[in-house]
DNA sequence: GGGCCGGTTGACTACGTTGTCAACGCGCGA
DNA sequence: TCGCGCGTTGACAACGTAGTCAACCGGCCC
């Protein structure tokens, strides 16, 4: 394979550069120009003449020469670096979101810097605050961060993007994210028609966008149907949490379908259900939200709603992008054209400028009819 | 909360610099001292009177001065920056390994720029070329990796370390990783402790050094115990190739126990036994290795061998770190004051330089005696 | 009292790239 | 034929920081 090759050449310079790195002056000696024309081939300026630019290439090849990002970053203030904002966690959702931003991200030319912190006020403040320091072009945000003192008037000097709900109204950056409470209502209809009198719901951590709309979407599907609605059960969306609060809810006989808000939390729960001797989906029926590619092959496979966090990251860092290289961020407007190609928007007010990306419920093994009566096992 | 008053000060700048974002000449004018001497207390220099430096220091904290990482990196050919080298997975192992090196990275004050390729050589070739472009600082490689093409010339010049087992024994760079086989021969005398004839394998990709140790382990314990050793069936680490070699396994009837390269495959496998009519652990007893967060809640509780991903990944950014600042990397001998600390090496000859980490088995409720009688669920 | 020495400070420069602007050469129209 | 304009090229400065080295200052010893 190449990597020999590519490397070696990289590193060691088949040139004349004297175990230096090459830099521009020397592919500029090579070649017989200007340092300056060098600079043209390399970023694609107009104004050069073909036999010139292949000479300056031939010696780039030779030389193995590599632009120097810090002296391009230095000269130009724009480094070409996203940073990504994400409390550190091992969850489906988050690293999805994070591997999605990173191949998103590459593929515009753009490297990712992230920093990780707990998803307090002060761990998002020193995330950024690191980010800041090293310079990215622009910020990803992951919804979690997003209500702990974000203001108008702290990011608005650097293009943000955010990935999820954003929970203060007060928010002008630009959201990305999934129809939540669609996705809610989904699972609740369809434990509905199932024939189970009303839905119990299993939370992600109250301070979380993603979390809030989803509890509304299931809340407002209860209503709209006509069902009882009971107080919903936080987690933090460990499956640890989806267990605990699952046992609680296992206690009473009277739960025959469960919503939890994510998978892992779905699977505790279905866990802490057959601890409790009740079977699923015959006692009760069980559904998540993500369809993490484990959750089809879980012992009883998950009824799930699946979100595509590869688009949406996509979207997020393709918007993002728009605006570092577009206008110099004017708080994006509705108007801005890195958010005109798919306004879905007006499923809440206050956030014209969001993307939303549609969900739809996998139907699989955890969720069926109430057989047995609630009451407990029959004899 | 102090979000806004900190990123407010960053962004503008209470000072006099109208709007530009300040630089070490305005907190020098500031502080009526040279640029030179900013940069001494800024890098924490000696030879600065405490009478200067909180004067500099003040000028710092009005400006709200943040120092050009683009600039110092031009002056100082040293990024800060760390390139990991990773598949592109959502699997727990890369992404728990991601977010390791992340946090440990940060705490000495580097920064972390990702790079996900297909574990390919050409995946590799391109990720690795991506972050050297980029200007990292060391190179953090993931295991499956390893073996594409990376030569002892190709790296040499670059810190580089290795987090998991190296296959390629002309591989020089240094290794960090875990007790691979010692956890396969745990998980293997644990079932066979409980009366089980024999053990299957469900194993990782056969090109990556994790899978191969942990299959050795399995293979040697077995040996050992005077064992049959039966062929491992291969997989993917995807709870979703564990399922389909499961069904494989399923179809076998004296299949009574079965040990997993991960707890994704083992879970995947589960599924396939339960769908079989065969029951975990009755008919049938699974280990898997990782023990994931999710392990211990799934609906049947899974008995895995546990490691230290954290720890792991720290130690291999703490080698890494010491490595850029110490010496100029002569491609990392056993001698190398980085990898004295705790050299258990040994277990493989070679690569002596290796850090080895110890796994626990913990046991769930996936393991038991072999109960019913192989042949078939009992009548 | 003069010289020396060590701690402190600043002027100058390099780092590798891009932006600005002037200069050059060629073809074309007057 | 001359002048103009455009496509092409290069000299020079600038980006913000750290390294080098000289200058300065005080106290100390001879």
């Amino acid at each position: 394979m190449s990597i020999e090759a590519d490397l070696g050449d990289a590193d060691l310079g088949a040139g004349r550069t004297d175990g230096r790195v090459p830099v521009m002056a020397d592919v500029a000696r090579l070649a017989g120009v200007s340092q300056k024309t060098v600079s043209r081939v390399i970023n694609e300026a107009p104004h050069v003449r073909d036999v010139v630019r292949d000479r300056v290439l031939a010696a780039v090849a030779e030389l193995g020469y590599r632009p120097n990002a810090a002296a391009r970053a230095l000269v130009t203030q724009q480094s070409r670096v996203l940073g990504v904002a994400m409390p550190g966690s091992t969850d489906y959702g988050p690293s999805a979101q994070v591997f999605g931003i990173e191949t998103a991200a590459w593929d515009l030319g753009y490297s990712v810097v992230v920093a990780s912190a707990p998803a307090s006020a002060e761990g998002f403040a020193r995330a950024v605050a690191r980010l800041v320091a090293q310079g990215v072009a622009g910020l990803v945000l992951n919804d979690p961060y997003v209500h702990h003192g974000l203001s108008t008037r702290a990011l608005q000097t650097l293009p943000t993007v955010n990935v999820g709900e954003a929970l203060c109204p007060g928010t002008v950056c630009a959201a990305v994210t999934v129809d939540q409470e669609g996705g809610a209502r989904q699972a609740v209809e369809h434990l509905l028609s199932l024939g189970h009198r009303t839905v119990h719901h299993l939370a992600g951590p109250v301070d979380q966008g993603a979390a809030v709309r989803r509890a509304e979407g299931w809340r407002e599907a209860l209503v709209r149907a006509g069902a009882c609605v009971t107080a919903p059960l936080v987690g933090d969306w460990s499956a640890r949490s989806g267990y605990e609060q699952g046992r609680r809810l296992a206690g009473d006989p009277d739960v025959t379908a469960v919503f939890a808000a994510n998978d892992q939390m779905a699977v505790g729960a279905m866990r802490a259900f057959i601890e409790a001797g009740r079977d699923v989906p015959a006692d009760v029926s069980v559904v998540g939200f993500d369809d993490a590619p484990d959750s089809a092959y879980q012992v009883i496979p998950l009824t799930t709603v699946r979100q595509d966090v590869a688009a949406v990251s996509r979207r997020a860092v393709t918007a993002l992008v728009a605006a570092i290289e577009g206008q110099p961020w004017p708080a994006a407007s509705p108007t801005s054209p890195a958010f005109d190609a798919h306004p879905l928007g007006g499923q809440h007010a206050g956030s014209a400028d969001a993307f939303r990306f549609p969900v739809g419920l996998v139907i699989r093994a955890s969720t069926g009819p109430p057989g047995r009566r609630p009451g407990g096992p029959s004899p």
